[in-house]
DNA sequence: ACAATGAATAGGCACAGCCTATGGCAACAA
DNA sequence: TTGTTGCCATAGGCTGTGCCTATTCATTGT
């Protein structure tokens, strides 16, 4: 059975008649012949009878009128959907950040992407990167937003900006004033980290290195503003990005002058994966 | 777009995998691959994503696998009832009779069926034989069962059997008596025949034709019980078929001797129409 | 680096569906 | 009756397309 016989028989139930049913399929009376024919002797049973003049359906071909109508209908409704959707935005977007991005730099790049499409239904999923990086494997998070160097060659890295590492300090810490520094000043200086797992606290740590200092770590939290209430308390000292620098905050912010002290921010998205328009929105605003 | 795209759509869908899917398809993977391509490309967009190892339904894929589902399964649905109802003999049977016929011979025959055929749906038309003709022709009654001849050659005239016509006398009527008569008999007698339309008028005037009689025709009815009706009360004589012969009834009948004193009952169908089963096998009954 | 897996591409073949031409049949007019 | 018309079925030939095998390409796992 195939589509067309369905096309033919439907049309031939409209008009009444082999030939005008051909013509308005733009096939010849013959084929159209044919393939009622056929699909007759696949059914098993005779779907018109044909009467000299005119041709009518029999209860079977009445039996099976609706079916067909409906299979051809819905096809076609479906072929509408799709293309539908082809063109519109619309449709769920899934996009992780880790969370020394998501509420800093991400926060208001997703608020004017919105304002921008506002039928993209958008959820953000702020994780550490390797879980992220399992999320956009298995499907469930279509772009992530985080920092490289990232492991994996399945994913495509689209860089977006780097940005320069700041130190936060007390108020009354006696570098709070300088207008730069270098990591090396911190030398005799307690630090305060992120969780292992957070690719920033190895970006830190890395930094550190390449300044040959080797921090005294004297807290860990799992997020940047625990550490940065921490230090507003005279705890010691911490490292954070500059899209994390807030004046609001009870600490001083002072640009870390070492060369690599920075990092790369990163759309990353799994290769060969398709992107929805609204995906493929959203990438190109974060750009 | 064709129902073996969707088949192969379907089996990818399921495998998460050209080659297994090909193979559940019994054709090649390289064919199955082609399929797939071309339906991409009618739909505008991808419906997997080939991700080395295995493969998944993009957003595209998933929105159009459910609608593809539905249609293939709406499809096998259809022709199943489609056999089903091909083999088993329920569904509408509409059978015609002329009213000289319904109410004798045919209730009869039409119990024994019923009971041997409990599931096919009868009903019955009693219609004089142009209407009859008129609705086999019109599709709203299957099967007619009338006397012969008919005019109209779109007809398949099926013969039953003969019979022969019975005088219905009064029953102190002086030839009462006699096993059988002569049709020049009743010469003197006033006749009672049905109106005008019913065909067993015209087959019980070309009988007083052929025997030379010209009726005088004191009442006219619809209905042969009426007919009766009137010869019990002495109105006059009446003509009637063998499978009217009514023994409780307040008149005598007696058998005309004239050698065409007779009718022939047929089952008539219109020509190159599809019975159904149920049609089939109540002809077949009847014969 | 190499083998293994799996999808895409290339080239060739066979069949299915399409075409035109024609046959057969019934309906209608003369 | 006979010729004409309308309509579906059949016949024969052609083209396109879906299928095949062989091969290439890309990714993955040893």
């Amino acid at each position: 059975m195939e589509l067309h016989q369905l096309r033919y028989f439907s049309a031939v139930a409209d008009t009444g008649s082999f030939s005008r049913a051909a013509e308005k399929c733009h096939v010849s009376q013959p084929s159209l012949s044919q393939q009622i024919l056929k699909l007759e002797s696949e059914l098993g049973g005779r779907l018109f009878d044909r009467l000299g003049r005119s041709v009518r359906l029999t209860d079977l071909g009445e039996a099976f009128l609706p079916r067909a109508r409906s299979v051809l209908h819905e096809l076609s409704s479906a072929k509408d959907e799709l293309t539908e959707r082809l063109q519109s935005e619309a449709g769920p977007v899934v996009i992780g950040a880790i969370p020394t991005i998501a509420p800093y730099w991400l926060a208001s790049r997703l608020a004017t992407f919105s304002r921008k499409f506002p039928k993209v239904h958008l959820t953000i999923a702020e994780e550490i990167t390797p879980v992220l990086l399992e999320r956009l494997r298995a499907g469930s998070v279509d772009l992530a937003v985080l920092a490289l160097p990232i492991r994996g060659h399945e994913f495509d890295a689209h860089p977006l900006f780097s940005e320069r590492l700041f130190a936060a300090l007390p108020r009354k810490h006696k570098l709070a004033r300088r207008p730069s520094l270098q990591l090396a000043d911190l030398r005799r200086d307690p630090f305060l980290f992120l969780r292992d797992g957070h690719c920033f606290r190895d970006t830190a740590v890395a930094a550190c290195d390449r300044a040959r200092l080797d921090p005294r770590v004297v807290f860990e939290s799992g997020h940047l503003s625990s550490l940065l209430a921490m230090v507003g308390a005279g705890m010691g000292v911490s490292l954070v990005p500059e899209m994390a620098v807030d004046k609001s905050r009870p600490c001083r912010f002072v640009r870390i002058a070492d060369p690599q002290a920075e990092r790369t921010i990163a759309a990353v998205v799994l290769r060969g994966r398709t992107l929805n328009r609204g995906s493929r929105a959203l990438l190109a605003h974060l750009r």
